[in-house]
RNA sequence: UGGCGAGUGGCCUAACGGUAAGGCACCUGACUCUGGAUCAGGGGAUUGAAGGUUCGAAUCCUUCCUCGCCAGCCA
């Protein structure tokens, strides 16, 4: 091989980066390989969540930078917990993410008749056999971490009774559990994985590809490696939690006639808190109605996130900003949030949406006169343009933005006190209403006609810029906003994981008053509510009543301010 | 107690024997028609511990400590 044709492609990553680049820029300096080949290998057995865009960015991301290719390929060799479903919303979520495997989707049911060749191999060579011990019985045989194993009393079985019993297990002669086929390696290894694993059990079920086709399936640890080496997958990343696989791996490579020697390097999986990414955990928290469905906007997947309004550039930013380490790591949901938010000023369209109304009547305004304010869609891109926004005499304002009696960093509107109605007029509190009960239901108010746009020809300037919307032009939503579905940032630390569920992880603002263009807003659109957050359209809504999710809140010093003032 | 892996400010990550860097978070201040954004500045690390090698160690060696993973016919 050339010194050219082992030169990166152009436009290659930088060497430095973090240590599986490093090994790859190595791999092709040296000539290992002239293009590398990755994959992600998800089980179509639930959706895709945060975690997995650290593996998708990870492995879409290396063969992308160093201009290879990433396969798909779904690991579906349980067809107990696999479906269909799970294999449309996966590639759905891929997409969605910004990848793409350019027609490189495969299955490891595609090798099942290798897998089964392969298997055969094994038993001819003797190091293979079948076992009649039940699953009981091969785990006391297996030992312990600390005590080696003992043989099963079928392991010196003839290889022709192997053969034919294992022939009889894909014909479907007997009942799932009655026999397995085991690699013939140690029982006594330090490493459990080697103590003569399973490699075939039998299953009769229906798989979402093959259908009846087989009644025996192969272990996950058989089917990954030589699937792997199938597609001539150079570089085979995955987390740690696989590295004490890796020698039976190597074992099944260097034991069978195998087209590729993949190389599997480990990295950290992703954690966060207040979350958690246990796919078992997801699908109890679906399964038994915690939660609406897997796209809830408070579940981590993909899915969730998506509808929740998190854009995927924040999410890819997000992982590429925690870096890949072999460190155990949790990091802090407001990374994710930094991630989103950066994305979302940028591009959000700004609008107004006023969530918990109060009435403001601006008595020196004339009645039945409607002005078109001339409003920024987005301060951070001049190019988004600006929308004309109705103003009467009439507004609602946050109701709270309004305190009857201020403490000192209270900048807001108060009595007496004049505030800065945003792109419209300068208006000052003259007088509280109230009912009965005395509570405050109304604001009188004056407004300054000089000050029209927002600015005061005196240079007068207000402490505080306020929110707002035409009670005649306002439409009604609902809005719910979104907490952490737990209450701890390490969920389940505590013994019980569900007694951490977050029962205030969703509330619901059914009579808020947005600007009325937004119940036609696109659908995957997030927008930012002025001063109160990123918002999205959510699919519940319907024709009349439109749903939306609040995305994340903005930075809020003032709300910072009350906690604390809170605390001490 | 067996094997494998990992320990760097609150949370991540970098440093490839040459004197601890960056992001998030936090705290100031400036600016601001979003208490947003932006800009400027700041505090905070005896690099898990103890020894050793070296002129020099987060990096190399030794011992210890702590944490994670592995005993599915799950992946």
């Amino acid at each position: 091989m050339t010194t050219e044709t082992s030169t990166p492609p152009a436009g290659a990553a930088p060497e430095r980066g973090d240590f599986i680049r490093e090994i790859v820029a190595a791999d092709l300096r040296d000539g290992k390989h002239k293009t590398i080949v990755t994959r992600f290998p998800p089980e179509p057995n639930g959706y895709l969540h945060i975690g997995h865009v650290k593996a998708i960015s990870i492995n879409f991301g290396i063969a992308r930078d160093f201009g290879g290719r990433c396969h798909l390929r779904f690991d579906d060799t349980n067809p107990t917990k696999e479906e269909q479903e799970y294999i449309d919303h996966i590639q759905e979520d891929i997409h969605w993410l910004g990848f793409d495997w350019g027609g490189h989707l495969y299955y490891a049911s595609d090798y099942f008749e290798q897998l089964y060749q392969w298997a055969v191999y094994l038993i001819k060579a003797g190091k293979a056999y079948v076992d009649d011990l039940t699953a009981d019985e091969i785990r006391e045989h297996r030992g312990t971490l600390t005590e080696p194993g003992r043989h099963s009393p079928f392991r010196d079985r003839s290889i022709e009774e192997n053969l034919d019993l294992f022939e009889r297990m894909r014909a479907g002669e007997f009942p799932d559990g009655a026999r397995v086929l085991r690699a013939r390696i140690d029982m006594s290894s330090p490493n459990i994985n080697l103590r003569d694993p399973v490699l075939y059990r039998i299953l009769h079920a229906d798989h979402p590809r093959t259908g009846d086709a087989w009644c025996i399936y192969p272990m996950y640890d058989f089917a990954h490696g030589q699937s792997d080496a199938i597609e001539g997958i150079t570089h085979s990343l995955c987390s740690l939690e696989f590295e004490i696989h890796r020698p039976l791996y190597d074992w099944f490579i260097e034991n069978l006639p195998v087209p590729a020697r993949p190389r599997q390097i480990e990295f950290a999986r992703l954690n966060v808190t207040y979350t958690v990414l246990s796919k078992r955990v997801l699908l109890r928290l679906v399964n038994d109605g915690f939660v609406r469905g897997w796209n809830d906007p408070r579940m981590p997947t993909i899915a969730g996130m998506r509808r929740r309004g998190f854009p995927a550039e924040g999410l890819r930013d997000f992982v590429a900003g925690v870096g890949v380490a072999k460190a155990d790591n949790v990091i802090e949901f407001g990374q994710l949030e930094h991630a989103v938010r950066d994305v979302l000023n940028r591009t959000a369209l700004r609008r107004f949406a006023v969530l918990d109304p109060l009435k403001v009547v601006i008595e020196n305004y004339p009645e039945g006169q409607v002005e078109e304010m001339e409003v920024v869609n987005n301060p951070e891109d001049p190019s988004a343009g600006t929308r004309k926004v109705p103003f009467r005499r009439e507004l609602w304002i946050e109701r709270e933005d309004f305190m009857e009696e201020p403490p000192a960093k209270f900048f807001r509107l108060a009595p007496g006190r004049e505030v800065r109605l945003r792109s419209a007029y300068f208006v000052t509190c003259t007088r509280v209403v109230k009912d009965a009960a005395g509570e405050v239901v109304e604001l009188r108010c004056t407004y300054d006609p000089a000050t029209r746009g927002g600015d005061s020809p005196d240079g007068r300037k207000p402490k505080a810029t306020l929110h707002w919307i035409s009670a005649a032009h306002a439409t009604t939503a609902e809005v719910r906003l979104y907490d952490h579905l737990f209450t701890r940032p390490d969920p389940g630390a505590g013994g019980d994981l569900f007694a951490d569920l977050n029962p205030n992880s969703e509330t619901v603002l059914p009579g808020c008053q947005v600007e009325p263009t937004l119940a036609d807003m696109p659908a995957g659109e997030t927008v930012q509510f002025e001063r109160l957050g990123y918002f999205c359209l959510d699919s519940d809504s319907t024709p009349g009543h439109p749903v939306f999710n609040r995305t994340l809140t903005l930075k809020d010093t003032w709300a910072k301010l009350q906690a604390q003032g809170r605390q001490g």
